[in-house]
RNA sequence: GCGUAGGUGGCGGAGUGGUCAAUCGCAACAGACUGUAAAUCUGUCGCCCAAUGGGCUUCGAAGGUUCAAAUCCUUCCCUACGCACCA
C-alpha cells in the first residue's frame, strides 16, 4: 500500500474563503473543525497532500442525493490539491452495513455487486474528476479485506470491546427488539475501520449516519498508526420531523433519474426541506442561499416558487441547463395547468376492449377491484374531460385515460 | 438439550373458539381544498362478482378436533431470553 501514491504536491491552496467552503453542509467534525483546518494548513506547509475518502457500499445500480452530498464535499478537497479515494465497498458490501437497518441486510453475490459497481464511477463524474493532474482514484476494499487471514482479523476485533460494539444504537435498538444480531454484523464496523487503516487515511467524509463506523477507524489510525484521522459527517437529507430521506420514503432522487421524474420527485418533498435541499443539494452560492434562508424564515415567499427553484438547481447540475428547463415547463404544463404530460405510455387495443382490463394489464391500477373503486371515486376520466362511471366501459375509439393525478394511458385502436 | 415468550396483511402492532378479511398507527391510493405531487380534511386500502349483498383465499408450515379455528390439539420450522452442557 504504502509506495501506491506520491503524496508530493507543490499545487495545494488553502484560503480563507477555502475555510468557509468547507463548513457548508457540514454536521460535525471530530476531533474538531480547527483540528481540520490545522491538518490543511501543515499540508500545504509540507506539499504534502491529505488523503481523503470516502466508502460506497455498491448495494444497488444508482447513487442518490444522500451520496452526492459526500461527493460534492469530496470535490472540494480535490479542487484544493488534496488527493481523494472513492473507496468501493465491494468486500464489506457483501456483509451488509447494520446502519439503520432494524433487520440483516441481504447479502449481495458478487455478480450483484460488479453490476452495481459500473454504474458508479460514471454517476460520481458529476462530482469529481478521475483525470487531469490531481485525478480522484477508485480503490476497492476486497484488495485487501480478502487477503487477510485469521490471524489479521482476530487482530482487529482484539481492538475493539463488546461494550463498545454494544453502544451502537441500532445494535442495542436490535437488542431491546428481541432482533437477532449476527456476528458478522458486528464485523462491519470493524472492517470499515480498518479500510482507514489500509489505505493509510487522513481525513474521511460521510453521511451522519455513518458517524459509529468512521470513529472505529479514526480510533484504529490512532492505535495501529498513531495518527489523528478527522471525520466529517455531512447532514442528511431528512424534514424537520428528523426523518431521513430514503428508498422506502420513495422520493429518494437518483443520480440516473430523468429530468423530469428528478424535478418531479423534489417537488414531492416537504415544505420544511426545502432549505435543506438548497444547503446540500445545489451549487448556489452563500449570498443566494443566505436569501432564500431570509426568504424562507420571514414566510414572504410561496414555497411552491422556492421548490421550484429548488428542484430547477439540482436537475441543472445533472442534465444542463436546457432539461432542467424543459423539465420545469413539463411540470409547470402537467400540475400547475392540468396539461398532459410530454411522453406518456401508449398502447393499442382492438375496439370493444374493456377499460378496466387495459388498465390492469397496464399496472396502472392494481386489480380490477380497484379500478371499481377508482371509478365510483370519480378518479379515472379522460383528458377531454369526461368522467369513466360505467365499470364496463369499453374503448371505441381513441382516448387518452387519466387515472388519479399523475397515471396517463394513450389508448390507440387497432384496426 | 431444558424452560419461557413469540412468529398476524408493505411495515409496526391488536385480536386468543363464532359478531374476523381481521381494531389501530405508519406507508400507499383517491377525492376535496390549495400554493404542487406540500399541509389539512374525507374516503379507500386481500382477490373476485353489476354488489348497503355474495363467493374465494389468508394470520410461520403441515396435519387434526369442532357445526364453526388467527384463536384449541399434535408434529415440524424459525426468533429472542433464561438455564444447563462445554466435549
Amino acid at each position: 500500500m504504502k509506495n501506491l501514491f506520491s503524496n508530493k504536491s507543490k499545487n495545494i491552496v488553502l484560503e480563507e474563503k477555502n475555510k468557509e467552503e468547507l463548513l457548508r453542509g457540514v454536521q460535525e467534525f471530530l476531533p474538531s473543525k480547527d483540528f481540520l483546518f490545522k491538518q490543511l494548513s501543515e499540508s500545504k506547509e509540507q506539499g504534502k497532500r491529505l488523503r481523503i475518502y470516502t466508502g460506497i457500499d455498491p448495494t444497488g445500480p444508482t447513487l442518490h442525493l444522500g451520496h452526492m452530498i459526500v461527493l460534492k464535499k469530496m470535490k472540494q478537497f480535490q479542487e484544493l490539491g488534496h488527493e481523494v479515494i472513492l473507496l468501493m465497498g465491494d468486500f464489506t458490501a457483501m456483509i451488509g452495513d447494520p446502519t439503520d437497518k432494524m433487520a440483516v441486510r441481504k447479502v449481495l453475490t458478487e455478480k450483484e455487486i460488479k453490476n452495481n459497481l459500473k454504474l458508479y464511477k460514471k454517476q460520481a463524474q458529476f462530482f469529481l474528476n478521475f483525470s487531469g493532474k490531481n485525478p480522484a482514484k477508485v480503490l476497492y476494499n476486497s484488495s485487501w479485506l480478502k487477503k487477510m487471514n485469521l490471524k489479521d482479523v482476530l487482530n482487529v476485533t482484539s481492538l475493539m470491546t463488546v461494550d463498545q460494539m454494544m453502544k451502537r444504537d441500532m445494535f442495542s435498538k436490535r437488542m431491546d427488539e428481541n432482533k437477532p444480531i449476527y456476528m458478522h454484523e458486528f464485523m462491519y464496523p470493524l472492517l470499515q475501520g480498518y479500510d482507514s487503516v489500509a489505505m493509510n487515511i487522513d481525513v474521511e467524509i460521510g453521511g451522519n449516519d455513518q458517524m459509529f463506523n468512521m470513529m472505529v477507524g479514526r480510533d484504529f489510525q490512532k492505535k495501529l498508526k498513531n495518527k489523528e484521522k478527522s471525520c466529517i459527517t455531512m447532514k442528511l437529507l431528512a424534514d424537520t420531523s428528523g426523518k431521513k430521506m430514503g428508498k422506502t420514503e420513495g422520493n429518494m432522487v437518483s443520480l440516473l433519474d430523468s429530468n423530469i421524474d428528478m424535478f418531479g420527485k423534489i417537488m414531492s418533498w416537504t415544505d420544511d426541506m426545502i432549505l435543506n435541499g438548497f444547503e446540500l443539494c445545489t451549487n448556489i452560492n452563500d449570498d443566494e442561499f443566505e436569501s432564500i434562508k431570509r426568504l424562507i424564515q420571514s414566510g414572504e415567499s410561496n414555497p411552491r416558487d422556492l421548490k421550484i427553484k429548488l428542484a430547477y438547481e439540482v436537475v441543472k447540475i445533472y442534465h444542463g441547463e436546457e432539461k432542467a428547463e424543459l423539465a420545469r415547463q413539463n411540470f409547470i404544463n402537467t400540475f400547475s395547468k392540468g396539461e398532459i404530460p410530454e411522453n406518456i405510455q401508449e398502447i393499442g387495443v382492438p375496439a370493444g376492449t374493456p377499460l378496466g382490463l387495459i388498465l390492469q394489464n397496464e399496472k396502472l391500477v392494481a386489480s380490477a377491484g380497484e379500478f371499481k373503486r377508482l371509478v365510483k371515486e370519480g378518479a379515472i376520466n379522460t383528458t377531454e374531460g369526461e368522467e369513466i362511471q360505467d365499470f364496463n366501459y369499453v374503448i371505441s375509439k381513441p382516448i387518452v385515460v387519466k387515472v388519479g393525478k399523475r397515471r396517463y394511458l394513450d389508448i390507440k385502436v387497432l384496426m
